[in-house]
DNA sequence: CTTATAACCTAGTAGTTCTATAGGTTAATA
DNA sequence: TATTAACCTATAGAACTACTAGGTTATAAG
């Protein structure tokens, strides 16, 4: 499941999208219009700047703004800052790799095996989606 | 992420497709074999018993057995009653469709178009694989 | 009939994560 | 100088995860 923090971060991003080129969006606005706690969306649109798909401007008119084209941020890079790692166990993660410690060999694994493909056919979708893709309505 | 409850299960469940055509499979051997607490499996497996994957004997020579063919069983519908939705947002869950309180519509939600696709992707796998797939080694 | 075995059942709990909220400070603009 | 809006730190309730404890019931073997 997608946490609400991942959710609300991909919605404003979107919404940031769709706004004549470069001009800053007030994270009140998108607050309001998207019906996400104020506060909570700060936090992430914090993180959003850290990680570098946002920059910032302070006082009035001020707001958040998009670094590079909606074409040029993929999903995966979203999801992964926001949420972690894509794969569903640590062990086929690309990015967030981390062994089991209960299984003997990854190769017998049957869980693993079957979660490789179910990592490969979700970062495919993810990683064809750019956020243009996904701002169009 | 995969609760260890679902991979735990799975694990167990491939287990028991490699074994002679239904001889029982005590949780004591699963557990040890596949490093899994005992107590915590107990709890999976009764629970796979009661949504109809498993059969079970009581005393010496009992356990747990497949009630079909490890052809049978896809992988959707272990996953569905051990992990839940497979989708990543309610919103677009089949089996579990929950309607977001945050949004206006469906229609227009950047998030769930892009869900959408990341679960039919990931529905394709987990329904083309079966228990007999991924229980080969 | 007794003992051992292994499933079955209920309850609880420590730890973590999630989803925020509170209450400020800093920097830019009018 | 006042206002605006981002920035920062800390905290807290609720839910969930991954178990553990401590039994009871049913079956099979001797």
């Amino acid at each position: 499941m997608l946490s609400k923090k991942t959710k609300y971060g991909i919605k404003a991003l979107s919404f940031i999208a769709k706004q004549p080129e470069g001009k800053p969006v007030q994270t009140a606005e998108i607050s309001r219009t998207q019906n996400i706690s104020q506060k909570f969306l700060e936090s992430i649109l914090l993180e959003l700047r850290k990680s570098g798909f946002l920059g910032s401007k302070k006082g009035k008119g001020g707001g958040y703004y998009l670094i590079k084209e909606p074409e040029e941020i993929k999903m995966t890079a979203v999801i992964r800052i926001l949420e972690g790692p894509i794969a569903m166990v640590p062990c086929v993660s690309l990015n967030y790799y981390e062994k089991c410690r209960d299984c003997v060999s990854e190769e017998t694994c049957s869980v693993h095996a079957l979660m490789i493909q179910v990592r490969d056919s979700t970062l495919k979708v993810l990683g064809e989606n750019t956020l243009a893709d996904i701002a169009v309505k």
